[in-house]
DNA sequence: TTGAAAGCGCTAACAA
DNA sequence: TTGTTAGCGCTTTCAA
């Protein structure tokens, strides 16, 4: 199990120098070879089985071709789409720029080396970070250093280069409102100290009552993790103590939850109560009765972040340093809104 | 950001040699140096920040300390939550054992070079594959290389090792036929050929049917993929042309669609028809109705591909080679076998 | 117990 | 246009 061949065998093989078959093999911009050169290089190569060895271009180079993605709250991969669809995107844009994607899920952020020890062990040349947490002590020096680092979220840092959704809270609640809700319930995530998308998505709530003139009424704001179960959970809850006529979730994963319980109590959605979710993940139109919901563009997202990386690794700055994608509000048969609307 | 600092520097710091500094931070076995020796090097390393450069390591000792993880059907990751449980259970165990772990979704399998550059290049120092296809051409050549691999999923190959569960479909049609079913229809992946997966469940299917001495039913029979749109659309066809009394589907996600067509239809589930499912994926719990489904404990098939490949790693043989993890059937609602269910 | 030195396989500056 | 050669930073054998 060792492919013996090194680019010497090839050169060897085909009459020449290393030097000829690495400025061959890599197509090195501004250096001609006769055709009848290159084909002899690509033939030798081709017939040995030649691979050049990762670990001595890298060195050789100071490029690792290769991206991180980190994670920071892993358990989510186990519970919510958004960031499965974020990593097959990214892994997707990767791939199509001749790069390879190595995934870092964190535990405790605030702990050094969490996966700064790949930047300082330079095995990748840049990061896309998921949801960073507010209180990571690390990523903002990284980013300060000028180290290639896409966000998908934000940290409010000024420097930051970042991928957002906005107008999903403004969306959701508008169209509830619309339809003439009052008693809107908000089930977003819980502890939104430390997570800017949380904390962001209950300030929004407020202003979108606001901006209704409606009152913001603290007993109707319930907190989950990303998860159908603490949905679930947060449901009951807010259904043994209060009656909203209107549920806008953080996520559409929370919403399957809240539909269970809302069906569980023997209550009809959109008739007694109007869900609303975030996302649109792929099982939102089949659900019972399917989710309207407003969608962030998940897999946009982590392309756009692999573009955005892309640019800043060749040293370009990218034309928008923090990208806003707006939100889209897909409706479906949740909130009543109309009886003729697509799955 | 450049970390500049070199094992040269911390060894001078230090007052010792390279070697010395390299012997000490990696602590190799069966070599003492005094613990003052030792304090003055972490010292050093510590105070000037000092982080092995990867590729260098790499380049010297043959080692790269990364795991690659290549999912055959990336697509899958977009609509199913199987293959994010694995890579969360891989990505926790690398952790672990101090590993890192590269992702590499492949679309054209067939096609050399689609991951196994990874190998050849070095940059890996062993493989998961999740669902490999039976059509691979390059996967039997690497196993009979004897180049650390494990399967999620099988290619019946006698040298391979792999991770397995079993037991599914036949626990599930028994539970179906034990409730007095006997027009059973199943919805699975398509096309089969390729998938050892979908085509084990099809023959375990007729198998499980044959043991219930009920007939094989070719139109009872639906092929989707991994998708809930796709069991909505496969289970509307099957309820248009004919009319069982349960469906089996080949994975939770598709018994969403599936719930979903059938409630659209104006059915009751499980009074019409009773539904059954395969993963037990956290939504499960959750849909209306919860769903009985077998779970396959993919976490566990995560974690145990991860320390299989690490013995390999290590040239320690596996205690088993292929491993079966029996599946374990969840009784919820779906299928009508007691009001007295857990969620 | 410690150090010197030889690579690991490649890239890229410099010569020719 | 092509070849020579000096590293890249580390591990590891061998000698001291």
């Amino acid at each position: 199990m060792k492919s013996r061949v090194t680019s010497q065998q090839v050169a060897e093989h085909a009459g020449v120098s290393r030097t000829t078959v690495s400025f061959i093999l890599n197509n090195v911009p501004g250096v001609k070879f006769p055709q009848e050169t290159k084909d002899r290089v690509f033939q030798a190569a081709q017939h040995l089985g030649y691979v050049p060895d990762d670990a001595a271009r890298t060195l050789a180079s100071g490029q690792t071709q290769t991206l991180g993605l980190v994670i920071c709250h892993a358990e989510h991969l186990k519970v919510d789409a958004f960031i499965s669809h974020v990593l097959y995107s990214l892994n997707e844009t990767s791939r199509q720029h001749g790069f390879r994607l190595l995934t870092e899920s964190v535990e405790d952020v605030t702990q050094p080396d969490a996966y700064t020890g790949l930047v300082h062990a330079k095995k990748i040349d840049g990061l896309v970070v998921v949801n960073p947490r507010s209180d990571d002590t690390q990523l903002p020096k990284l980013i300060e250093q000028g180290f290639p680092i896409v966000l998908i979220g934000s940290l409010r840092h000024p420097q930051e280069y970042s991928i957002n959704h906005v107008g999903s809270t403004r969306k959701a609640v508008e169209h509830l409102v619309s339809l003439g809700h009052e008693r809107i319930a908000h089930l977003t995530f819980a502890p939104p100290e430390h997570y800017t998308g949380a904390s962001n998505r209950l300030t929004g709530f407020r202003k979108a009552l606001e901006s209704a003139h409606l009152p913001f009424d603290d007993d109707l704001v319930a907190y989950g993790n990303y998860s159908a179960e603490s949905g679930y959970a947060a449901m009951k809850g807010l259904l043994k103590r209060h009656k909203p006529t209107a549920i806008f979730c953080g996520n559409d994963t929370i919403a399957v939850g809240a539909l269970a319980a809302i069906h569980e109590k023997g209550l009809q959605v959109p008739q007694d109560i109007a869900v609303v979710g975030v996302d649109d993940i792929p099982m939102a139109a089949f659900t019972i009765p399917p989710l309207t919901t407003v969608k962030t563009h998940a897999l946009e997202q982590g392309r756009l972040a692999g573009e955005m990386l892309f640019s800043l690794i060749r040293s370009q700055a990218p034309q928008v340093a923090q990208v806003r994608l707006e939100a889209e509000l897909v409706v479906r048969k949740s909130c009543g809104a109309s009886l003729l609307v697509k799955r």
